[in-house]
DNA sequence: TTCAGATGAATTGTATACAATGATTGCGCA
DNA sequence: TGCGCAATCATTGTATACAATTCATCTGAA
């Protein structure tokens, strides 16, 4: 019942009105992971069940697909994106380039009021965890990130780590191994430790080093045969007699 | 005649269909500063100059305004965006996070064609200054910015440098001091003999320097007093009998 | 049995009609 | 004459109707 719950939402609002509240439920169902990618979003089911005319959908969808949150396919309809492994390594990439610097900025701006509430999101996620609600869990730790990025003070750069973190998201759900035990707790502590003592120096490596461990905890391998190749696979590599 | 002067456009291809060409005809008007900052673009008269329903030009519009060249004003309307100086110098401040790495890792991948497109991009620009035709010169040489952030293969970063690219446009257009003369030319001249050479340390603070460059030639102070405060200056601030 | 082609259903793309909101102008009153 | 208010107009927001494309299924022949 805390006002973390109940968080506005990851997008900026671009987008107002009717449209504006679909992109939200839909944004945290799939932050949460209750939308799998790939998921087709039907115009006419959305329509129905959020009770809009599909113009406002398509608003929505059109919405979220800047955000990278959803594909559009010409004349077949929106899916929820499948980043590929190439786009997971450059959002992690572009990650380690803006979110080190953001934390020595927030660091720098940091206000008590700043950092009890990171203490209330961190309790929040604690809270998540300790239900087993993965998907609440995973929201508010990419959230957390959010959070750091708006202390920082630069509307520009949050909105660029907004969308880093949403397709993040995406990526976590199609290439988190699970033997590995992503343990954020830990980092995040760590992270609210050295901006309550503002060392700036600290948080900037501590943030480096917790997007590593995030990547880390992905199979970012490349598949070994490509389905497009499954019809040489079958029948041969293209050339004759290739193989018995 | 040369394939830069048709040059694709800015935007990446979110967007495909009808409303793709509307917004690539806007983006290069914008970009040309033959559309300033605060212009209205009504629905109808759009839908009327291209010959298509409103629905697509809100589309049009809609993708247009996620990527900063314009606003949207719920039952106002679609305008010309008009940055602000605190968001100018975010805009500027993303760039030296993103461009000089950017260059760098574009080094490190520069071939020969690249080399050759680059030079011609510069020759454009040259070009384009020569007939005075200052509105593409500005266009070209934000886009030679964001061909190199292409060759450094990293299309997430390439898309928010797109995306900075486009607000920069609009940055210049409402605070570039006409008496600093903005010699792009020898920055990217010197840009591309760094990519030549494969000294990427040299192109990292080549493009570092040149940012700071341009910015240099922006008035970015405070305006002196708000416009909102206007009743007050005239009236009194709005506690009684405060100025004689 | 399998593949090719065609037909039909379902879904998306676009245009248009209607509703709602905001701007403008004219009138009435002080 | 200046201000406030109200009605009208223009413009945007939403819903719906129609067109176009894609996908599935069915038929037929090799």
């Amino acid at each position: 019942m805390n006002h973390l719950s109940e968080s506005p939402l990851f997008i900026q609002p671009t987008i107002t009105g009717p449209s504006a509240a679909i992109v939200a439920r839909l944004s945290q169902a799939i932050h949460e992971h209750r939308l799998a990618p790939g998921t087709k979003l039907g115009e006419d089911e959305l329509s129905d069940v959020f009770d809009v005319s599909r113009t406002v959908v398509r608003s929505a969808l059109q919405a979220l697909s800047h955000d990278g949150l959803v594909e559009l396919k010409r004349n077949r309809g929106a899916f929820v994106a499948k980043p590929t492994i190439r786009e997971a390594r450059e959002v992690f990439e572009a990650r380690a380039l803006l979110e080190p610097r953001t934390a020595r900025s927030a660091t720098e701006r940091m206000t008590r009021a700043h950092l009890d509430r990171l203490h209330a999101h961190i309790e929040a996620e604690h809270d998540a965890m300790a239900r087993a609600e993965h998907g609440k869990a995973l929201r508010l730790s990419g959230q957390f990130h959010i959070e750091i990025s708006h202390i920082a003070d630069q509307a520009t750069i949050a909105g660029f780590i907004e969308r880093l973190v949403a397709r993040s998201s995406l990526i976590i759900a199609l290439y988190w191994q699970r033997q590995s035990a992503m343990c954020e707790k830990h980092a995040h502590h760590a992270l609210l430790d050295a901006f309550a003592r503002g060392d700036a120096d600290d948080a900037e490596e501590l943030m480096k080093n917790h997007l590593v461990d995030i990547v880390t905890t992905l199979d970012l391998r490349d598949p070994a045969p490509r389905e497009i190749s499954l019809g040489e696979i079958l029948v041969g590599p293209s050339s004759p007699g290739g193989q018995g």
